[in-house]
DNA sequence: AAATCTATATACAGACCTGTATATATATAC
DNA sequence: GTATATATATACAGGTCTGTATATAGATTT
């Protein structure tokens, strides 16, 4: 990928997440990502496929750094679900977090015909399912059942540290999901 | 109050539920409401005083009939933290449900400066203050932090119906509810 | 050296936005 | 019947937005 179109993906981003979608220009972007209009327009045809790129670009990130962390830090199925939330709570509490994409993006969408709306919906599934399938492997019964309650968990306490910084929701989210998981696991 | 000022408070609330609230217009609002700009603008001195006024008319409009609910269905403290989920999850897949207020406007205004996040937020703060006094009256340790991860419960559940009507969030929002009230009760 | 590709600079069309100004209608109160 | 309060109708100023058109600069390729 371009180095211009990587950076306006990133400026994108960072604009959307803290001002707002519908408040952020595309002057604004260019002007911030140091270049012009004709130049975004080049890489975008129109500023919802910006959009669009900007949450797959940070869903794949995200997907692939939360895999990673699991992945070379233990290597029983039970224990990625135990540390989930681990990684989760690192995440959100870093001075980097800027919220969750599609979270966002579904909010400032509300209509379900809209393209926007539906990459976001489609991409709270593959969370979701994602964790279905750490839960499948540690043997749990109701696999969908509990990744549904602990996204609920995740995405409560993502929306809660929107709203304010330094909430600490994610500490009680983790407490939560540890008896919600334990209680899984014993039956 | 004025007949027609409610009238474009419901009109208002409803399109910036179903539309998002900086994509729906005054001119919108009040050619739905059937009246004029001016008339607007005598109840309402900015837009963003009717988008304030909207939120503290819903979340009133919510706690009342929340409160009315189960004081009306029950005395025992700790089944009214039992049934607070089965009137939520009542409230959720109503035809009426069009998703929570500040949860959006939230979202679409992400500046903790803004008065419009602040009072957001500031709801949210309450929220879990009405659940931590359920929790309290029913005799629970750690009341603030049951609350705290019922009302994540909630927010997220509202979060998924919002994303997905008919996701059936609340069903298993309200089984988690269930367990770490019963865990809160037994300690 | 000429051609081509990439990016910049700038201006602008057309749409939409908030908020106001002006003039008019309607209904109630005195 | 006149005054007052409330609502309508309409137009517009000034701003912002997306997306495009036009002209130019620098760099690489042939």
């Amino acid at each position: 990928m371009s180095l211009l179109k990587s950076k306006i993906l990133v400026v994108a981003s960072d604009l959307f997440q803290t001002r707002g979608i519908n408040s952020t220009g595309v002057d604004t972007i260019v002007a911030v990502a140091g270049t012009t209009k004709m130049t975004l327009y080049k890489y975008f045809r129109t500023k919802e496929e910006l959009i669009l790129e900007v949450l797959k670009q940070g869903h794949q990130d995200f997907q692939s750094w939360l895999n990673d962390q699991l992945n070379s830090n233990t290597k029983k199925p039970s224990e990625k679900l135990q540390k989930l939330f681990d990684f989760i709570e690192e995440w959100v509490t870093s001075p980097n977090f800027r919220g969750m994409g599609f979270i966002k993006a579904s909010a400032e969408f509300p209509n379900e015909e809209n393209p926007v709306h539906q990459l976001s919906s489609e991409q709270s599934r593959q969370f979701r399912q994602y964790i279905s399938g750490l839960a499948s492997e540690a043997n749990i019964q109701d696999a969908d059942g509990l990744a549904l309650q602990l996204s609920l968990l995740f995405e409560g306490a993502v929306q809660a540290e929107q709203m304010k910084r330094g909430s600490g929701a994610m500490k009680y989210a983790k407490k939560a999901a540890k008896i919600l998981i334990d209680g899984a696991l014993a039956s």
